[in-house]
DNA sequence: ACTGGGGCCAGAG
DNA sequence: ACTCTGGCCCCAG
Protein backbone atom coordinates (compact mmCIF):
# COMPACT_ATOMS: atom_id res chain seq x y z
CA UNK A 1 0.00 0.00 0.00
CA UNK A 2 1.34 3.36 -0.65
CA UNK A 3 1.42 5.63 2.10
CA UNK A 4 -0.48 8.09 0.96
CA UNK A 5 -3.58 5.81 0.82
CA UNK A 6 -3.64 4.14 4.29
CA UNK A 7 -3.27 7.84 5.62
CA UNK A 8 -6.37 8.79 3.49
CA UNK A 9 -8.41 5.81 4.67
CA UNK A 10 -7.27 5.93 7.91
CA UNK A 11 -8.22 9.55 8.22
CA UNK A 12 -11.66 9.04 7.13
CA UNK A 13 -12.67 5.73 8.84
CA UNK A 14 -11.17 8.03 12.02
CA UNK A 15 -14.29 9.91 11.56
CA UNK A 16 -17.06 7.67 11.68
CA UNK A 17 -19.54 8.22 14.45
CA UNK A 18 -20.48 6.41 17.14
CA UNK A 19 -23.22 3.80 16.76
CA UNK A 20 -23.36 4.88 12.88
CA UNK A 21 -21.35 2.41 10.54
CA UNK A 22 -19.93 2.60 6.51
CA UNK A 23 -19.12 0.79 3.83
CA UNK A 24 -15.95 -0.08 2.67
CA UNK A 25 -16.85 1.16 -1.00
CA UNK A 26 -17.96 4.45 0.42
CA UNK A 27 -14.69 4.90 1.91
CA UNK A 28 -12.75 4.26 -1.25
CA UNK A 29 -14.55 6.91 -3.07
CA UNK A 30 -13.84 9.63 -0.17
CA UNK A 31 -10.11 8.63 -1.22
CA UNK A 32 -8.39 9.31 -4.17
CA UNK A 33 -7.26 6.75 -6.05
CA UNK A 34 -8.08 3.65 -3.28
CA UNK A 35 -10.37 0.65 -4.05
CA UNK A 36 -12.58 -1.30 -1.82
CA UNK A 37 -10.33 -3.88 -1.70
CA UNK A 38 -7.07 -1.93 -0.77
CA UNK A 39 -9.66 -0.79 2.24
CA UNK A 40 -10.41 -4.40 3.38
CA UNK A 41 -6.75 -4.73 3.15
CA UNK A 42 -5.82 -1.55 5.37
CA UNK A 43 -8.52 -2.77 7.96
CA UNK A 44 -7.03 -6.54 8.07
CA UNK A 45 -3.42 -4.93 8.34
CA UNK A 46 -3.74 -2.49 11.16
CA UNK A 47 -1.28 -1.73 13.74
CA UNK A 48 -1.17 -2.35 16.85
CA UNK A 49 -2.13 0.36 18.98
CA UNK A 50 -4.27 2.17 16.64
CA UNK A 51 -7.37 3.81 17.56
CA UNK A 52 -9.53 3.43 14.66
CA UNK A 53 -12.90 2.06 14.61
CA UNK A 54 -12.17 -0.60 11.80
CA UNK A 55 -15.41 -2.40 13.21
CA UNK A 56 -17.84 0.25 11.59
CA UNK A 57 -16.76 -0.86 8.53
CA UNK A 58 -18.80 -3.37 6.67
CA UNK A 59 -19.41 -4.40 3.23
CA UNK A 60 -22.40 -3.17 0.69
CA UNK A 61 -24.62 -5.73 1.38
CA UNK A 62 -24.59 -4.15 4.74
CA UNK A 63 -23.54 -7.44 6.75
CA UNK A 64 -20.11 -8.08 8.48
CA UNK A 65 -18.25 -9.98 6.05
CA UNK A 66 -17.10 -13.35 7.51
CA UNK A 67 -13.47 -13.90 7.98
CA UNK A 68 -13.07 -15.26 11.40
CA UNK A 69 -12.78 -11.82 13.48
CA UNK A 70 -17.10 -11.32 12.47
CA UNK A 71 -18.76 -12.16 15.50
CA UNK A 72 -16.65 -10.36 17.59
CA UNK A 73 -17.15 -7.05 15.01
CA UNK A 74 -20.65 -7.59 15.59
CA UNK A 75 -20.45 -7.60 19.10
CA UNK A 76 -18.95 -4.09 19.28
CA UNK A 77 -21.01 -2.62 16.79
CA UNK A 78 -23.95 -4.31 19.03
CA UNK A 79 -22.48 -2.14 22.00
CA UNK A 80 -22.56 0.66 20.11
CA UNK A 81 -26.35 0.51 19.90
CA UNK A 82 -26.63 -1.22 16.47
CA UNK A 83 -29.09 -3.75 15.80
CA UNK A 84 -28.86 -6.68 13.21
CA UNK A 85 -32.07 -8.02 11.63
CA UNK A 86 -32.77 -11.65 11.50
CA UNK A 87 -30.20 -12.02 8.46
CA UNK A 88 -27.35 -10.66 9.79
CA UNK A 89 -27.94 -6.78 8.24
CA UNK A 90 -27.69 -3.45 9.78
CA UNK A 91 -30.33 -0.72 9.11
CA UNK A 92 -29.36 1.79 6.58
CA UNK A 93 -30.31 4.63 8.69
CA UNK A 94 -27.13 3.52 11.00
CA UNK A 95 -24.69 4.21 7.30
CA UNK A 96 -22.46 6.95 7.37
CA UNK A 97 -22.50 9.67 5.82
C1' DA B 1 7.65 -9.87 -16.14
C1' DC B 2 3.62 -13.15 -14.56
C1' DT B 3 0.23 -15.15 -11.46
C1' DG B 4 -3.06 -15.74 -7.95
C1' DG B 5 -5.50 -13.97 -4.45
C1' DG B 6 -7.51 -10.31 -1.21
C1' DG B 7 -12.65 -8.47 5.12
C1' DC B 8 -15.10 -5.46 -2.55
C1' DC B 9 -18.61 -3.60 -5.89
C1' DA B 10 -22.05 -2.55 -9.55
C1' DG B 11 -24.54 -4.45 -13.13
C1' DA B 12 -27.07 -8.06 -15.37
C1' DG B 13 -29.89 -12.02 -15.36
C1' DA C 1 -33.07 -11.70 -2.88
C1' DC C 2 -29.40 -14.53 -4.92
C1' DT C 3 -25.55 -15.88 -8.24
C1' DC C 4 -22.16 -14.70 -11.85
C1' DT C 5 -18.87 -11.68 -14.16
C1' DG C 6 -15.56 -8.32 -15.00
C1' DG C 7 -12.96 -4.73 -13.07
C1' DC C 8 -10.34 -2.79 -9.48
C1' DC C 9 -4.84 -2.18 -7.66
C1' DC C 10 -1.43 -3.84 -4.69
C1' DC C 11 1.33 -7.74 -2.62
C1' DA C 12 3.95 -11.99 -2.22
C1' DG C 13 6.10 -15.66 -4.49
Amino acid sequence: MRAELLEQIYTVVAQIPDGRITTYGRIAKMTEGATARMVGSAMRHLPDGHELPWHRVINASLKVTDHGGAVNQRAKLRSEGILFDAVGRVPRECLWP
